[in-house]
DNA sequence: TATTATACTGTATATATATTCAGTATAATA
DNA sequence: TATTATACTGAATATATATACAGTATAATA
């Protein structure tokens, strides 16, 4: 579904319509939209509302009092009901590959599929700091997506013979590929692809700090 | 929860009503009612909803229109077992408190309650680098928990005057704060509580990047 | 340059709506 | 037997509410 691009204000106030509508259990009136967004005219309420339903994020009832119903997001503000999975935790032993075998899974986490917007398949914990730079530092899991299908400048898990690391990618030739940490006391690590083993675990989708 | 027993025809009004919302997103009238009913008063409609509200099925908002909220009987045990809630993501602007203020709220977004260990209230985006040492990037989420429970060397979310940052937080002494920050671009801010505005909106709990 | 979209204040009003009052009738309590 | 709960009709009304109309102002667009 494509929605006509919300201005700021719109969106405050259809933020202001969603949560009105979870704490009463129904839809506001110009004039508590007014109260709940600082208007002193029912008119500011009433084409912010003309302007939400012209782009399709809400319709409105004619001639209903609070006849404003929210047209489903993919999201689902006030649906409860967003689903989790369980994902495993696998920590990034110095060597070895980052297999999905329980010996490696630290423990399951619940969180939701499409948390980080891409989908992703498990969660890494970073040991040392080589990305500090990036903001990844020891001890944060990273969700991991399992995929080839990187490009230059993209943070990867890679595996160079057993060796596991999390480093930005470049891939200036094609029997060359260069993995650059985020930290200056480390160096480029260039991988000769005709000499070395090299293989690509996935691609850093987000990032969780349990602090 | 117990409830009263209800008849046969106050279920079904009840049972109107729950329709009416599912399909047009807001309660009805006592007009509504009558017409789905078939009454052809609305005092029909109006002693009906006084007798569930009495038997603690529906609340009745004093003077608003369609202020009827029907109460969920299985919320209480859904919410104990639910795996996820909704958090609040709240845009930090460089004046003026992160209330919880609808106006203030990005998106909601579903998140398991226990994510980062303890408890949280809700995301906070960052903005600028101050905490960059710290691995907190711009624009990353912070989980938040309300609290005035801090020990010296935690981060924490505080304001000053109508400024909020994200700092790590020291008492040095009873009448002052210092607020350093993860970053040598920036410099210590050290508040008087004696003649400065302090305000500890929360604590630090964990952190999210959606990349 | 004219036009449109955004973002408001302020006033006015027809009507949508909650809510009270006055009845009627039946069945179940106390 | 008197009382209370249920289940309605019908009329009346204060007010809650949508909605139109008249303005002001700024920024973007054609």
């Amino acid at each position: 579904m494509i929605m006509k691009d919300i201005t700021p204000q719109q969106n405050k106030v259809l933020n202001c319509i969603k949560v009105y509508i979870k704490e009463t259990g129904f839809p506001p009136t110009r004039s508590d939209i007014c109260k709940e967004m600082g208007f002193r005219s029912p008119n500011s309420a009433e084409t912010h509302l003309r302007a939400l339903e012209k782009k399709g994020f809400i319709s409105i009832a004619s001639g209903a009092s609070r006849g404003i119903l929210v047209i489903d997001e993919e999201k689902g503000f006030y649906e409860e009901t967003a689903e989790t999975d369980s994902y495993p935790i696998i920590g990034l032993v110095a060597a070895g590959s980052p297999t999905l075998a329980s010996e490696n899974i630290e423990k399951q986490v619940p969180c939701p599929p499409n948390f980080f917007g891409s989908s992703f398949d498990y969660f890494l914990r970073v040991k040392g700091l080589s990305m500090k730079d990036a903001g990844i530092m020891e001890d944060d899991l990273i969700a991991v997506q399992k995929t080839h299908d990187v490009k230059n400048g993209d943070i990867v898990v890679a595996r160079i013979d057993d060796e596991v690391t999390v480093k930005y990618f470049t891939k200036p030739s094609s029997d060359k590929v260069v993995l650059e940490p985020a930290n200056d006391d480390f160096s480029d690590i260039e991988v000769d692809l005709r000499s070395e083993e090299f293989f690509l675990e996935g691609k850093y989708i987000g990032l969780i700090r349990e602090n």
